[in-house]
Order: structure tokens, then C-alpha cells, then sequence
RNA sequence: GCGGGUAUGGCGGAAUUGGUAGACGCACUAGACUUAGGAUCUAGCGGAGUGAUCCAUGGGGGUUCAAGUCCCUUUACCCGCACCA
């Protein structure tokens, strides 16, 4: 085997003693800007799925820089949240400790990758001088109104004593922990990020991503149109208040649905003549679990509130109204119109508790189930007769409007992001609560707002953040009137540091704006970003309204920072089975680079499947790859000064697949590409030109093998900025094919046949073939289909 | 329930977008060189058959001169969202 530890530490010194990878910013030049999801730097170190995850923008800066683009490919650290503060709560060493030695042996071994990052842009997320812009963006967002405190039920970690946004708590478990989130009323901080919602949608038509991307993160936005109707409430002022998407249904309108937290419940406590009853179900709803709630979706639980009716405004009918735990006070207005002739959860509350169902849309059989299709109205007055939802609605919505009861309307599944977290390892909240002026933001000239020093991380019994304990952090004077006043001692949560650091890497050590214009206008946006799905409705979403919000501002000159977003697939254990540390089944990369080196890893991860999909990892497989780079070492020897061209569209055909394969992310056929050459120049010899496409295809892939015998063999300097190698189109046809003969679509012969042959011609080979003639003797030929530089198919009876 | 995806040898995976199914690699088999091999090289390697050939891309049906690829239908698995009104 070739010395790869010797070949990867000297190229490694080298291109760090060089700067090989330095972006410069030199507005001539044509830039790239690839983006990797930047790590979050734990004890743990650097897994496999690290290196596939930077593997593909690794090849492609390294082509880029190759065909002459001035690349930046920057990498940082993550470092805020909660495995930093648990450990260092664990072994009692301070966070800011423990993330120093996690990022340094981190950077050691990215750099024993042999990856191209510009170490000179590195950003940590938890240097004062980053979170300084960090805390300075909120602030901003709080002098335009996107920052408010609500009281609230939120989503609440009981094992982690930490409010998690939605985001944060997906399929109602803790992302840090995995316990079971529970609801809980208590005063946050939010992000108004649903103001952006709808141009959040609008902007994924200028990402270019992978369909599943786009589709994702308009399920997670979930904008639906419809209207809001207001029942008033029988001999009350007031009106109850619901959302629908239907609102051309109302006439259908039999019941009335209010979730088990709605306000008004506790309003008309005295009007509700069975309050008892009303407040055990609420007791009953607020037990239950996220789990227990999808499993019982067919049986359908609630309560009829005795005492309170409410008034169709269509037709003055009255309404029963009930409590139910199927309407969720987090959506609409917390209350709805139920039509259970056309929607399958009111049609099976409305069965169990015997309520009337009014169809209003033929087209079903409303006393077997809902019919929620299309259909002609009925019953519904001047609605009737139209068979359009379209018209239909805007009908009704048009009513609704002249009649003052109600209005066209829109929703979102997306909520406020709930944004203070009870925690030590975060950028405070630089906030004040002042008795008299409420809350106010401290003065910009006071940033960073510095972490306190404390002994102990540990967050109080009732969910207080470790800063609470800290009277010189706390106290201190209201910026406004200057009397005492006590700051928020809530933090940021993990996902605020990373909603903006690719703009940082722009800039790193501007220390008077966030990044300066002229370099933003020449960087940005960021050509091609790759990371984890499982950051699509976390991160990406975050990250792209804080964006649109600097773009609003005037602070960034683009409203969408991504023009391409691609996602890798996951690297499973040997078994199958998703690594982790439990099932004993991960792969260090460093016992790899060790065993086998940096070149044949890389090119291994690149090489195992479709990029896109998870594949298992395969201790047996990597030999091949390891025996691909010996054979590409050992060919040195083979090498010859010879001209010749009988390789020609060989090498033409491989240039133009590598490239294309590489731009398209089809790494695994890529290398199998330059396999095949290799074996091409074993079988017919090599010469120095020929060995020279090899070097500098596999150069992306595997760099040091390749940098070492583009030195030693060719006698040049580095592959960093060589040219990539050019294909002729012309040149990748040969003058003769294989052309292929069928008889009843049957593969009967192969004849190698001039490139330039007829249609006729290759007719006539075909029906001369004696393979084929065996076939053809005795039978009629009906027809023969001749496809150019392909194929004779003879149809015969 | 809704939305999306996948199904090809013993394994990971290819297939110019309707045109030679199984590229490339692993594993395996035989041989060569070796004191030795977890090194290297040569040959073979979907199934059946001595063979010509036949069968084969989850199952069934269809369109076509030609289907892994398009259409209908069915099964299994994976992923995302989930009582969103």
C-alpha cells in the first residue's frame, strides 16, 4: 500500500503554509460561495456523517477553484446549548472549557481530512464578538415590533425544565431528550416570524432544492385560506369567533366546537349551568399525551356546554356549542363551526353525541360518512345550484363581508417562535424589565451583552434560568428612566447563533457592523448550501426569516441568502440500523484515516450509494476503494512519454462524465467512471497526458494521492488552482459502435458497424446477420425499426 | 388519515430518461506467484440447462416494434405532517 500517512500530512502542511484555501476578496474575480451546515462541536468529535456531509461541497469547491472561481468554503462551530451545558454540569467544568477543547480537537481532525476549508474565517457562535451581532439582530427585531412576550401555553421539556419552540418539540418529544413535551402556561419571548410566513412560501420559488425540500417546509408554513365567521352568543354580547376553509358550508352548520382552553369558557363560567362537568373533561383533555391523542382519533370525547348558544348569523338558527379536545386552541381562533355532513371529525363527534347533519354538497351518502368531496350545493338558499368551492366561497365570503359578520381570512400551522430558554449556555436576552417603562432594550453601544461567570449551571427547581442567581447580572438600571430595574436572564435558544453565521464568513472580524455591504453584495447569496433534512423546517426556515427580516432592514443586499439547497442521506451501521452510541454500532473516522487514510475514506463515503439516500456503511467495501488508489499509485510506473490517440473518446467520454456526474451530485458513478479508466490504462498502458486527466479528475475526491503524484510523476506544483480538464463533445463519439440486433425485441447479435453508417445499411447488416437470420428463415419480416447508432429491431410473424 | 418516496443478483448500487438489464465495487469460486498472505495478478460470478436457448427488475394486467423505465391495479417497507377546522 502506498504511504498515505507521510502523502497526506506533507500536502496537508502544504496547503496550510500556502493559504492554499484563502478566499479572497477580490470583487473581480468570479466568486463561489458553497455552504456546509456548520457543526455543532461535541465531546464526541467528528462522525462519519460529518464527512459526507461536507464531502460534496468539498469536491465542488475543489473543482470550482480549479475552473478558476474564487471559492469560499468557510467551516465553524455551533457551540451554544444544552449537551455543552450538561456535560460541563456533569463533570463540573465550565462550558466556555469544554467548548474550547471540543472545537480544538474538532479543527484537528477536519484538518486530518485533508478538507479545504478557510481556516482564516472560522466563527464560533459563542465568541462575544459573534454573539455580539447575534444579541445586536434581536434588538433590531425588537425595535420593528417582530419581538413580544406573551403568556402562553408552550411546549415545556419536564425533564430538560425548558420552554421548546415548536420547532423544537416535533411529534411532541424534547429534541434534546427525547421525553414526552407537556403543555404549560408561562410568560415567553417570541419571534414574530409568522408575519413572514407568506414570504417565507413566496421565497422557495428562487431556492433550487429538491422537491421534497420545497414540499416540506410548505407543510410546515401551512397556509390555508378561508374565513372568519362570528356567531353571536344567544342573549350575551358576544361573539364567538371561528376560522374555516369552508365557509360556503355554514348553512350546514349543526354544532359548535370550542377547545378546552378557550377564554370564554372562564368568562361565562356563571352563565354554564354545568361548570362541574365542563371543568372534569378540561381536567380529562389536559392528561392526556400527545400519544394518547392521535391513538383515539376515531373516538371522539367532549362535553355539551349547558347554558351558552350561539346564533348562525346565515339563518339565525341556534347552535349548541361543545368542548372538545379535537379543536386545538393553537389554530384558528380555538373554537369552530362543525358541519359533520362534510368533515369526518365532526361527522364522528356529531354521532356519538346525536346531533343533527345537514347536507349542504351532494355527491355522498351522508348517512354512512362525510362526504368531503366536491359536489352541487343544497339546502343552502342562494347558494344552491352552484357545484364550483371556488365561486362558491367567494360568494359566501363576499356576505359574510356586506353583512358585517365575518371576513376572508388566512392561517398558518406555523406559530411565533417561542425564543427565551431557561438556561445558562446561550447569548442573553438583552432585555430590561423595568416597573415603570416595561420592557426595554438595552442601548446598542453596550453590546455584547457578556455571559456572567457562574459556579453552578444548574437551572432552579422551577424551570429558572442559572442567571436568575446572579445579583450583579441582575440587577442593574433601566436604560430609559435610570431607575433599578432587572434584566432577563432567559438566554437565546441554540438555533439563534446559526440563523445568520454564513453572512459572518463574510466578515469575520468586523468589529463595527455585522458584515460590511460591499463584501456582502459580492459574496452573497450562498450559490449552494448542503445539510442535514433534518434542519429543513428548523434551521433553514429560522435562518431564512432572519434574513429576509436583514434584507427588510437594508443590513443584507438579498432577500433569499440560499440559490441552491441539497441534502446528503444518512451513513447507517454496518447492520443497517441508524448509528448510535447505544447500538454500538458507529464508525470513528479516525480509526479509517488511520487504517486506510483520509484520500480512500472520502472517496469511500463519496462512492457507497446515492448520495441523497442513506446507505449502510460497509467495513468490507472500503478495500476496494483503498485498492482503486494503490492502482492509481502503482500506474506512476506504467507511465510513458508516448503520444497516441486511440484513447481519445475513452478519456473524452470520462472528463465528460466525472463533470457532469460531480455537478449533479452523482458521486458514487463518478468514481466509478475513473475506476474504469483505471482499469482502461492497466489494460492498454498510460501515457503522461492521459495520466494527467486521471490525477486531475480524482483530485476533488482524493487530493493528497493525487496532489503527491501530480508532483512526482508530472513534476508540477499543486492541483489547488491547475485547470480542470476539458472535454470535446465531438471527441466523445467513436467512429465505430456497437450496433445491436433485435429480432421481436429480442437481443440476437451484436455487429461493430461504422459510426456513419445508413439507415439502410444498417437494415441490411441486420437482416444478413446469420444470428439473426436463424430466427428470420421461414417467418415474414412485418416491419423493421432502425434507431441511429443504436439498434435494428425485426418484427417478424 | 394526508403528503412524499422506495422496491433491480448473496450485498452496496448502475442503466445515456422508452432501446444490449446488472456498469463500478464488495463478497464468493478457481487458478498463478509465494515459506506465508487479510498482499498482488488472471479468469469466472442473476437463475435453469452440456448446449442452442429459456426465465428474470415486489405481484397482476395494459400500451408499444421495444418497458426496470409509461398507464391501471395490488402488496410490502421507509420518511414527513398529523383531530390544522
Amino acid at each position: 500500500m502506498y504511504n498515505f500517512k507521510e502523502i497526506e500530512k506533507k500536502w496537508q502542511k502544504y496547503w496550510e503554509e500556502n493559504k492554499s484555501f484563502k478566499a479572497l476578496d477580490d470583487f473581480s474575480k468570479k466568486k463561489y460561495y458553497n455552504l456546509v451546515e456548520f457543526p455543532y462541536p461535541s465531546g464526541a468529535g467528528m462522525h462519519v456523517g460529518h464527512i459526507k456531509a461536507y464531502g460534496s461541497l468539498e469536491v465542488i469547491s475543489r473543482k470550482r477553484r480549479m475552473e478558476g472561481y474564487n471559492v469560499l468554503f468557510p467551516i465553524g462551530f455551533d457551540a451554544f446549548g444544552l449537551p455543552t451545558e450538561n456535560y460541563a454540569i456533569k463533570t463540573n467544568t465550565h462550558p466556555r472549557v469544554v467548548t474550547d477543547n471540543n472545537i480544538k480537537k474538532f479543527t484537528e481532525q477536519i484538518k486530518k481530512v485533508g478538507f479545504s476549508f478557510d481556516f482564516d474565517r472560522v466563527v464560533d457562535t459563542t465568541d462575544e464578538n459573534y454573539y455580539k451581532w447575534t444579541q445586536w439582530i434581536f434588538m433590531k427585531m425588537f425595535d420593528n415590533g417582530l419581538v413580544f412576550r406573551d403568556v402562553a401555553y408552550v411546549n415545556y421539556c419536564p425533564s430538560c425544565k425548558v420552554v421548546l419552540s415548536n420547532e423544537d418539540s416535533q411529534g411532541g418529544k424534547c429534541d434534546v431528550c427525547h421525553s414526552d413535551v407537556i403543555q404549560k402556561e408561562k410568560k415567553v419571548w417570541y419571534l414574530r416570524i409568522t408575519e413572514y410566513a407568506d414570504k417565507l412560501l413566496d421565497g422557495l420559488n428562487d431556492i433550487e432544492c429538491q422537491s421534497n425540500i420545497r414540499l416540506q417546509q410548505e407543510n410546515w408554513i401551512g397556509k390555508s385560506t378561508g374565513a372568519f365567521v362570528n356567531f353571536k352568543l344567544k342573549d350575551l354580547d358576544e361573539t364567538l369567533r371561528i376560522y374555516t376553509t369552508r365557509p360556503d358550508t355554514l348553512f350546514g352548520v349543526t354544532f359548535m366546537v370550542m377547545a378546552p382552553e378557550h377564554p370564554l369558557i372562564d368568562k361565562y363560567s356563571d352563565k354554564i349551568t354545568n361548570m362541574d362537568k365542563i371543568n372534569a373533561y378540561r381536567e380529562f383533555a389536559k392528561k392526556k399525551t400527545e400519544f394518547e391523542r392521535t391513538q383515539l382519533v376515531k373516538d371522539k370525547t367532549g362535553e355539551k356546554i349547558e347554558g351558552l348558544v350561539a346564533i348562525n348569523p346565515i339563518n339565525n338558527k341556534e347552535i349548541p356549542i361543545y368542548i372538545s379536545d379535537y379543536v386545538m386552541m393553537g389554530y384558528g381562533t380555538g373554537a369552530i363551526m362543525a358541519v359533520p355532513a362534510h368533515d369526518e371529525r365532526d361527522y364522528d363527534f356529531a354521532k356519538k353525541f346525536g346531533i343533527d347533519i345537514i347536507e349542504v354538497i351532494k355527491g355522498g351518502d351522508i348517512s354512512k360518512e362525510a362526504y368531503t368531496g366536491d359536489g352541487e350545493m343544497v339546502n343552502s338558499e342562494f347558494l344552491n345550484g352552484m357545484t364550483n368551492k371556488k365561486d362558491s366561497i367567494e360568494k359566501i365570503a363576499n356576505y359574510l363581508t356586506e353583512k358585517g359578520i365575518g371576513e376572508k381570512g388566512v392561517q398558518y400551522k406555523m406559530k411565533d417562535w417561542a425564543f427565551n430558554r431557561q438556561r445558562y449556555w446561550g447569548e442573553p436576552i438583552p432585555i430590561v424589565h423595568c416597573d415603570y417603562c416595561g420592557d426595554v432594550r438595552i442601548p446598542y453601544e453596550e453590546l455584547p451583552l457578556r455571559l456572567p461567570a457562574v459556579d453552578n449551571f444548574e437551572p432552579g427547581t422551577d424551570g429558572e434560568s442559572p442567571l436568575a442567581k446572579i445579583d450583579s447580572f441582575v440587577n442593574c438600571k433601566c436604560p430609559k428612566c435610570g431607575k433599578d430595574a432587572k434584566r432577563e436572564t432567559d438566554t437565546m435558544p441554540q438555533w439563534a447563533g446559526s440563523s445568520w453565521y454564513f453572512l459572518r464568513y463574510i466578515d469575520p472580524h468586523n468589529d463595527s457592523e455585522l458584515a460590511n455591504m460591499d463584501k456582502l453584495k459580492y459574496w452573497m447569496p450562498v450559490d449552494w448550501y448542503n445539510g442535514g433534512m433534518e434542519h429543513v423546517t428548523r434551521h433553514l426556515i429560522y435562518s431564512r426569516f432572519w434574513h429576509r427580516f436583514l434584507y427588510d432592514i437594508g443590513v443584507v443586499p438579498c432577500a433569499e441568502p440560499y440559490k441552491k439547497r441539497t441534502a446528503q442521506g444518512l451513513i447507517l451501521g454496518p447492520d443497517g440500523e441508524k448509528m448510535s452510541k447505544s447500538r454500538g454500532n458507529v464508525v470513528d473516522p479516525l480509526n479509517v484515516i488511520d487504517e486506510y487514510g483520509a484520500d480512500t475514506l472520502r472517496t469511500y463515503i463519496l462512492f457507497m450509494g446515492d448520495y441523497g439516500i442513506e446507505c449502510p456503511w460497509n467495513d468490507d467495501a472500503i478495500k476496494g476503494v483503498s485498492r482503486f488508489l494503490d492502482r492509481v499509485y502503482s500506474l506512476k510506473d506504467k507511465v510513458t512519454n508516448d503520444d497516441r490517440n486511440d484513447l481519445e473518446s475513452i478519456l473524452h467520454r470520462c472528463i465528460k462524465k466525472v463533470s457532469n456526474d460531480i455537478e449533479s451530485m452523482k458521486f458514487n458513478t463518478a468514481i466509478a467512471e475513473l475506476m474504469k479508466l483505471v482499469n482502461t490504462f492497466y489494460e492498454k498502458g498510460v501515457t503522461k497526458n492521459e495520466y494527467e486527466v486521471l490525477i486531475k479528475l480524482l483530485y476533488p475526491f482524493a487530493p493528497h494521492i493525487t496532489e503527491e503524484l501530480n508532483k512526482e510523476v508530472l513534476g508540477k506544483d499543486s492541483l489547488v488552482y491547475s485547470s480542470w480538464p476539458a472535454y470535446d463533445e465531438s471527441k466523445t463519439v467513436d467512429n465505430s459502435f456497437e450496433m445491436i440486433v433485435q429480432v421481436n425485441g429480442k437481443l440476437r447479435d451484436k455487429v461493430v458497424v461504422n459510426a456513419n453508417i445508413t439507415k439502410e445499411e444498417m437494415e441490411s447488416i441486420a437482416l444478413n446477420s446469420s444470428n439473426a437470420k436463424k430466427f428470420i428463415d421461414g417467418k415474414e419480416v412485418v416491419k423493421v425499426v432502425v434507431v441511429p447508432n443504436k439498434l435494428v429491431n425485426i418484427v417478424i410473424k
